[in-house]
DNA sequence: TTGACATATGCCGAAACTGACATATAGTTG
DNA sequence: CAACTATATGTCAGTTTCGGCATATGTCAA
């Protein structure tokens, strides 16, 4: 929305922004869920690379083997912090996080796709 | 490091390993305040692009002027949370976002250049 | 100077997140 | 079956982060 349009909006008493703040903020929070069950996938298999248990990445980063348990399973209580401080203390780089932050999972195209081709 | 935690460390006498618990709690550490630096810097250039206030994006993602202030300035109190959420209410895509939390910023290297090669 | 606007800082009670613990569930080995 | 190990779930008190308010510090034009 412009922010001219905005003003006469707001001029004429309108709360400006609140149905669209809505929306944005719904969608940001389904991108922040998102990110987070992309990055407890990340430390889940990266634990496992390792092959080390829950306990043992829990004292690596300083915590309980309930709050990695869940880490892993992407828990509401859980916040980015938590789940990138986790990812860096297993070794994962700075890029390495970034690209889970900003990839979305792809899963099963190369198998189907001869498939589709062939019919 | 936590008092509490530190104490109990302390008492239980130096345990092998703890050391090295310590410093990458402190790469993982350090790393995270970049990350948020970057993200900060992001939200300040974005929000600048927009030529919005800090007041208006506060109203865009329900918060209040004074924490976008120290949002853009990585006030230690400030989540990485808020900043993509910030982010994200902008406009900007996951795909950017996983960029900037992956790169090093880069200044000024072009300019450098010629200079040191001409001698 | 004054006033108006944008940004920064300090503080507060409320909400969210934390580690830790107990306990439940699932799989494995004997 | 029991005993053991790994993981999941529930709860809770201590800590951190939150929005919001007041106020300080710019910044710029009249």
């Amino acid at each position: 929305m412009k922010v001219s349009k905005q003003k006469k909006l707001e001029a004429a008493g309108w709360k400006v922004g609140s149905a669209a703040e809505f929306l944005e903020l719904s969608e940001a929070e389904e991108m922040l869920v998102n990110m987070k069950v992309a990055l407890a996938k990340r430390v889940k298999a990266m634990r496992q690379e390792k092959k080390i248990t829950q306990q043992q990445l829990a004292k690596l980063i300083g915590s309980s083997q309930s709050r990695v348990a869940k880490l892993e399973t992407a828990d509401r209580s859980v916040s980015m912090e938590l789940l990138i401080r986790a990812l860096s203390s297993m070794g994962a780089t700075r890029s390495q996080i970034g690209t889970v932050v900003g990839t979305r999972g792809v899963k099963r195209i190369k198998k189907k796709k001869k498939a589709l081709v062939k019919r």
